[in-house]
DNA sequence: CTGTATCCGGTGGGATACTG
DNA sequence: CAGTATCCCACCGGATACAG
């Protein structure tokens, strides 16, 4: 385990890359991890290997076709996930990982497990502070 | 290194908490990620410690007072960083990370580390699908 | 089945000017 | 110095209806 100063040292270059990100990719694909449906996609086609639009669907609760499509849109855009049109009627198209989207999957789960095992405290804190600014 | 499965195993139970998310509060967490200044400010702070705000945004470039007070704001509600008013004329306020910052900070790290590593890959992927899509 | 078009509210990000 | 007020635009998330 790392001391916190060898981990400010690793963080110091990858802030500064961050901050010379000049046409915000870099942020934009950390900002994946913040879309609503993201993480639900990345999970599921991790999980399921290759999927068709509705059966990811089915797997996240309260998605809309409309925002599916946008999820995916912008994952493959990313070259996160892959898009597989096989030009059939009735369509019939697929979608799988990347080694990219395998990429964040394995940098996202530490990062989930951290947010999970201190929920409790984010929602602490929250009350705290709204309670302090009425 | 632990295999692939292995992996969607522990990605099962943070997905399966993320998805019963009901108040969003864990995904608005991990939003902090994609925010504009929010990884900044993190990082600043963990590299200078106690900072006041003129120096935090003389460590940011570009960032307006505006923004730098809301994304403080923001931290602060989730209990990422602490605020010090020492209530003085001049006005003297400071701001520090807390622990629960300083684990956003360890488990943001690998994950920029990852997204710097790739960001080639990921503007090959912009550039392709944009090609396509003209 | 997969995807688009339209319309809407909320919020992130910003420029600028002002206040205690 | 630290922060607020006002106005702006873009984009996310969603509801609903429609299309190939």
């Amino acid at each position: 385990m790392p001391s916190f100063e060898a981990l400010l040292q690793a963080s110091q270059a990858a802030c500064d890359a961050l901050s010379a990100d000049d046409d915000g990719l870099k942020r934009e694909i950390l900002a994946h991890a913040g879309n609503r449906w993201s993480l639900g996609v990345v999970h599921a086609l991790g999980v399921g290997g290759t999927l068709r639009h509705a059966e990811i669907a089915r797997r996240l609760d309260g998605v809309t076709q409309r925002m599916l499509t946008r999820t995916l849109r912008q994952l493959e855009r990313d070259g996160l996930i892959a898009r597989h049109d096989y030009d059939e009627v009735p369509p019939r198209v697929d979608y799988r990982l990347t080694e990219l989207g395998r990429g964040l999957l394995v940098g996202m789960v530490p990062l989930w497990r951290w947010v999970m095992d201190n929920a409790d405290d984010f929602r602490e804190a929250r009350r705290a502070f709204d309670d302090k600014t009425l």
